[in-house]
DNA sequence: TGAATTTGTCAACAGTCGTTGATATTCGGA
DNA sequence: TCCGAATATCAACGACTGTTGACAAATTCA
């Protein structure tokens, strides 16, 4: 009766979550490949049998373990001289707050052996950073000035969260605002050549 | 008599290259986990055992085909002014120029999920991109700043030639010269705050 | 020519992978 | 209490992996 799920409280819906959450740690340290559903199962103390029992695959389980929210209109720019500033600010509040970083660096680790995180990664930047550089500036260069963007969010989260590049890890979240901001302010207004 | 090795003429000294080629090849393509030594062998045309024959395991085909010159010496920047002008050039001259590009892509793509190639791709940036920047600016600076022009340019690697961006993979030589150069300028020299 | 060495082929090994079905155990409701 | 359904265990499948050794073909040198 202190049950929140209307029809299924469901006892070993935690089982799920379990499975779940070995799962997201595995993808996160070895990628899709790396981590097998006998590692996930093990790590879940439990048989591999039940990951396939509860997700129908290992795919579905990199997708649904790949999922996160990302809840677009946090980052509403009132003035453009700000944009750099506020990009960077929301990417550091994504990749260090625990619950959506976990999957952003599931897809990034995978992308680069696995078609379909690749894609997920494009569709990311595609449907967030894109839009939100597009509504400063010329509409028609939108493009590439989320790509260039796009190249040094993805650079830096490939140094700090991947390859843990020592100097790049070492920075603060105050020292990168400072050092990337600007950068991004440049890239996403389009300032400097053409 | 028209040999140019002393010793070893070595009639098939060119299946070893066909062997290293599709590896090269295929590792490109789908990194370390993903191309088999099966499929190396069947894109030379030839026995996968010939493939451990020549090479000893595929650990170390891999790192045969992953190893590039990459002379460094080219680089050597006379006024501060070009610096970061100097290191995108050298950058596109070293990725988009055949030989030793594809020993990066190759790193790079496996570096997500081999820590082999992980530990090989920052060597390389401690090694190459370091000393370039720790000659401007102040010298205990350096790692910092060499740490942020690595996130750059690695992104830009990653969005070019791995996930292939579409924005980023239209961008031309000369643009990314324009846009990334001064980037880099501000951060190799430090320029901006600190 | 014949002998020796290189070069290549074949089948199989032990292991891991994702996945499945039959079977056992546990649990909620009558 | 007993029964049916949910939950978990086990063994095994076929396919794939890197790697090995025994054997056949080709080449080289005398």
């Amino acid at each position: 009766m202190s049950t929140n799920q209307p029809k299924k409280p469901s006892k070993s819906e935690r089982t799920k979550a379990q499975i779940l959450e070995a799962a997201r740690e595995l993808f996160v340290q070895h990628g899709y490949d790396g981590a097998s559903i006998r590692d996930i199962a093990a790590r879940a103390s439990i048989d591999p049998a039940m990951v396939i029992r509860y997700f129908h695959s290992k795919d579905e389980l990199f997708a649904r373990a790949a999922l996160f929210d990302l809840r677009l209109p946090e980052t509403q720019v009132t003035d453009q001289a700000s944009i750099g500033d506020a990009i960077i600010r929301r990417f550091l509040r994504i990749w260090e707050g625990s619950p959506t970083a976990t999957g952003m660096v599931i897809l990034l680790r995978s992308a680069a052996s696995n078609e379909f995180a690749a894609e997920k990664v494009r569709d990311v930047f595609a449907n967030q950073v894109r839009p939100v550089v597009a509504a400063f500036g010329d509409p028609a260069d939108a493009g590439r000035r989320a790509g260039l963007v796009a190249s040094q969010l993805l650079g830096l989260a490939t140094c700090r969260y991947l390859l843990r590049l020592p100097p790049v890890v070492a920075l603060s979240q105050d020292e990168i605002i400072k050092n990337v901001g600007p950068v991004l302010q440049r890239y996403a207004t389009g300032a400097g050549e053409i």
